[in-house]
RNA sequence: CGGGGAGUGGCGCAGCCUGGUAGCGCAUCUGUUUUGGGAACAGAGGGUCGCAGGUUCGAAUCCUGUCUCCCCGACCA
């Protein structure tokens, strides 16, 4: 597969549903997620129009479609953010280099892939061509910003005094740049969007615990508002943050059964403190040294909501981060009486705008564009809207509507489109509840699938084998114990691991107390983690 | 960054080996007939064949370089 897979009507699919009668249902997609995960994925984001290629590597146009999921995701962590009493700053996308040469173990991280700018003017190559002028190259270079810990700190160090200055909660939203040897599309793009929540405490309790004030604020977000479960646990040591004491993840289960870390939060201790001289005078008089913190979440979460929520039809977006959660779609005939349609369709719009779900109000759609509606209905599938309507002027004679929900598409009895026809004002009256049970149906379908898909009980390496033997088209993650073992033991399991293309994901922060044997040392174990292939 | 594959109208592809100046399906536009659930027929528009060099009378086709994408690996918040 060269390229993008087509977005147009495909050439169908004819599938016989097991369990049923000859009912072959054409799916709006040409690749189904059982044939190949990888290409479906890529099929979603043109066939939904959510961001395409850009030209330039690892670089991508995120379209409106796929921004605006980005802003519904913005707007509700925004505000989680700001409830959180952490206020927004904007820091320079440039960050001069000897600010990495300060922490030894950030810059170790990050060198590898490090995008940098060296000149600040362009002259001809005399062939028509322009070249970096050597005349106007930086005496300093500056790197285009991997994360921000940096430069934030430097601010952090001249804007903390005394113990009346903390804590010191900011955030910025900005793009970062990682040149990543390989990339995919919002799973990891050398450039992309995100929010980095940077903080300074006066000890270590107090920054620990945002640590985890961000990490369950990010749980809440993940669950709550892009209706995907996760689990929220601590890194490894040999998986944390360049620079970091702890990271700490949330870690989402794709429907290929790899995990996705959706978010991470860091306490730093005082490394970029003393890197960047960030103290206060404490009560008694003494200077001390900041505790800090990071955390961060990006656009790969739209990634994750592929993976978690999309079926074989396209996307399907969470009603909490719907740019649109209802579209009208009029029947339009391109004669005299769409005008009433049209206005009929507005009446329900109206209907609907002023009420509120999700604690919000909603975001109703009238899709007036020319075009037949059947094209538009499945333009609005493959986008994933959560509820369709479709009016015809005969369901406006009788007061109708045809209303088509994006997570119960297809009638299984005749592999047909599950309309349902009822009156404007029936759907009026229920159109805020259906789009709560639709946002609560997509996160329990979800977290069904990863229940089902989290392997206890093994307690051999021989039997982690097997079950990826086994299991290979969704082989889950394994919950497993161990002993924690550090450093050099710690990198023969990671190696044993990477045999099976397994890494630990985290050590589940709910998770049960241990009671067994380490199943990489046969050492009593100390804690639980979960094991899993990964994007 | 290593190995493999690929770039030809909006999308999916054929043509390339054996150079002769671009074709198919879908989509789009127009017309006609239809149409209550992903309409049919007819006609039309749209491409300097990723880019740059080279070989040749002539290059989508052969050669060299380069960019981008996909898969595997390494790497990776």
């Amino acid at each position: 597969m060269a390229r993008l897979p087509r977005h147009g009507r495909p050439n169908f699919h004819h599938r016989t549903q097991p369990g049923h009668t000859m009912s072959a249902i054409r799916h709006a997609l040409t690749i189904k997620r059982e044939d190949d995960f990888a290409a479906w994925y890529q099929e979603v984001i043109s066939a939904a129009d959510m961001a395409e290629e850009s030209g330039v590597r690892g670089c991508m146009v995120i379209k409106p479609w796929g921004y605006g999921i980005w802003e519904r995701i913005q707007r509700l962590m925004d505000d989680r953010i700001k409830a959180a009493g952490v206020q927004n700053c904007y820091f320079p996308i440039f960050i001069p280099l000897k600010n990495f040469e300060r922490e030894a173990s950030h810059v170790e991280g990050f060198a590898k892939e490090m995008a940098v700018v060296t000149h600040h003017r362009l002259i001809s190559d005399g062939k028509g061509g322009l070249i970096p002028d050597p005349e106007a190259k930086l005496e300093e270079p500056l790197v285009v910003r991997p994360t921000s810990e940096t430069i934030i700190g430097d601010a952090m160090a001249r804007w903390i005094r005394s113990w009346r200055d903390l804590p010191l909660l900011t955030n910025q939203w900005a793009n970062v740049v990682r040149w990543e040897m390989r990339t995919r599309m919002f799973l990891r793009t050398s450039e992309f969007l995100w929010q980095e929540g940077h903080t300074a405490h006066a000890d270590r309790t107090d920054a620990l615990a945002e640590t985890h004030r961000a990490l369950e604020m990010y749980r809440a977000c993940a669950e709550d508002d892009l209706a995907m479960p996760v689990i929220a646990g601590e890194k490894p040591e040999n998986e944390r943050f360049p620079g970091a004491v702890e990271t700490w993840s949330i870690e989402a289960m794709m429907q290929d059964g790899k995990a996705l870390q959706a978010g991470t939060s860091h306490y730093l201790g005082t490394n970029f403190a003393h890197a960047a001289g960030i103290q206060y005078q404490d009560k008694e008089g003494g200077q001390q040294f900041c505790h800090t913190t990071s955390w961060g979440v990006s656009t790969r979460l739209i990634g994750g909501i592929i993976m978690v929520h999309g079926d074989d039809d396209g996307l399907r977006v969470p009603p909490a981060i719907a740019p649109h959660q209802i579209v009208i779609i009029p029947m339009l005939r391109e004669a005299p009486e769409d005008e009433a349609l049209v206005a009929y369709c507005e009446e329900l719009r109206a209907m609907l705008a002023s009420q509120r779900a999700l604690d919000e109000r909603l975001r109703v759609m009238l899709d007036v564009k020319p075009g037949k509606a059947a094209a538009k209905r499945w333009d609005w599938v493959r986008k994933g809207a959560p509820l369709i309507i479709e009016v015809g002027s005969r369901d406006m004679a009788e007061g109708k509507l045809a209303l088509l929900r994006r997570d119960q598409l297809w009638n299984a009895d005749n592999g047909k489109p599950a309309f349902q026809f009822l009156t404007r004002e029936d759907f009026a009256a229920q159109a805020a509840s259906l789009l709560e049970a639709i946002q609560q149906a997509l996160f329990n379908q979800a977290r069904t699938r990863r229940d089902a898909n989290i392997t206890r009980g093994v307690t051999t390496m021989d039997e982690v084998a097997a079950h990826f033997a086994d299991n290979q088209a969704r082989p889950g993650w394994l919950e497993v114990q161990w002993s924690k073992p550090t450093g050099e033991a710690l990198e023969a399991v990671t190696e044993r691991l990477k045999a099976h293309k397994l890494t630990i994901r985290n050590v589940p922060r709910d998770g049960s107390p241990a009671d067994g044997l380490c199943i990489f040392t046969g050492a009593p174990a100390v804690e639980r983690i979960l094991v899993a292939r990964a994007y």
